[in-house]
DNA sequence: GTACTGCTGATTGCATTCAATCACAGCGAG
DNA sequence: CTCGCTGTGATTGAATGCAATCAGCAGTAC
């Protein structure tokens, strides 16, 4: 009952796969499942529990949650415990008033380089979010749209620091967006359809502009949400 | 000699210090050492010796590389080692662009916050860099200049972002500020002095624009220098 | 002389093991 | 009944030891 209950399966990943990634395989494997919903803000993390899961033992996991730890998305207390990281809506707002500042930037890096298949792609994607009705759809749909028009840039840190803002509010952009269908706000849909225009005019500025009001205007609705911070 | 050589001091140290933050103190130290020149872009770090060298093992060391990894201050390659992340001419500039547009955005929220007398000491410190000979004496100002500029937000992320552009760009404006000095360039201490006299009228207006053209103008005097990236 | 192959030492990756710490239930005193 | 104390179980922190991998070099074949 102590040892892990399916031995067999463990020992076949665990050939299959390469010596020296542990670490990295177990903290994507864990960013995942925070991202998509599996673990909530605040709940507990078990070192243990997360290595019998990986098939490793708690070495690589306490590295794989130090990795978690500095992009944000676990909160480590020494002796006590690891915790999925919870945001208030303070924290909230700020991070949106930063993506305000730094999307337009990547998206300008991008503009230019992006080819008409990828706006057509955009375009594709906006439609789709348009008529979409699952709520899980339409937050990957989101967020594929965006992560796409930025996929031209070819920066380093820019793109990683704009994809853990993603990431630290995923949680919260979630609980917003039941909130927003029910509200039935349209301007989104406009926002996309703006910007795809606005890409496909290869007009930077115009895009820099459609980009921030979109983030811009979603921070507002946030504000007028604080019960989704409730914790 | 292959033993720690002092291992009185070690024993002393480490019993003094409490369980459970070897790996906090060993990144903190690390990254002094690396901000503080001690360490070269590009130089390899030994898990072994950075074990002996703080009285530690080297599993919370792994867990100390894996935090000023994810800080960007130290690359990782799984089964060949770690070492001392350097940059390329395009990413530091793409840094200082993220630095121009997030760090106004600070000292925005920090403006109406400040106290007098932390303007005061502002100016003072522009006044000694002013003065200033040394050039680790000026870098040490500099930066303690625009963190106390920034002490009065009290932010979470953009903070600590901006706390990661500043330590991930640091020794290559201690390599520009050698240049600097030889072609005796004032503009720096002109900005100082316009910045603190904007903070002095709580003007946030005015420091966004001063502060973003201050480190606009570092930007473009690092992009005349390419050679400081020969690597 | 050059390219390839196998070996050796050094270094990293991870599992195991033990020590330190904390949370909490149960008990007793006021 | 409430507060404080103590002991036990659970959980994390870190050291040790072994397996996997890599870099460099000697030796050999061509």
């Amino acid at each position: 009952m102590t040892d892990a209950p399916v031995p067999d399966v463990k020992a076949l990943s665990a050939t299959a796969l390469p010596h020296g990634e542990s670490a990295a395989r177990i903290a994507a494997a864990l960013r995942e499942e925070i991202l998509g919903g599996g673990y909530q803000p605040g709940e507990r993390i078990r070192q243990q529990e997360l290595a019998a899961q990986n098939g490793a033992s708690r070495v690589p996991v306490r590295e794989a949650l130090r990795i978690l730890e500095a992009e944000g998305l676990v909160t480590l207390v020494a002796n006590a415990g690891s915790w999925v990281s919870s945001l208030s809506a303070q924290e909230c707002k700020e991070m949106y008033q930063m993506r305000e500042r730094l999307e337009p930037l990547l998206l300008r890096f991008s503009t230019d380089s992006l080819s008409e298949d990828v706006i057509d792609q955009l375009q594709q994607l906006a439609d789709l979010m348009q008529e979409s009705t699952d709520i899980e759809q339409f937050i990957a749909l989101d967020r594929q749209f965006h992560l796409l028009s930025y996929s031209a840039a070819s920066t380093i840190m820019l793109g990683d620091t704009i994809m853990r803002l993603w990431n630290r509010t995923q949680h919260y952009r979630r609980a917003y967006t039941r909130m927003f269908r029910a509200e039935r706000d349209d301007s989104v849909h406009y926002d996309h359809q703006l910007l795809v225009s606005a890409l496909r005019n290869r007009d930077a500025e115009d895009a820099e502009r459609v980009l921030a009001s979109h983030i811009r205007r979603t921070r507002l609705a946030l504000a007028r949400h604080p019960e989704i911070f409730a914790a």
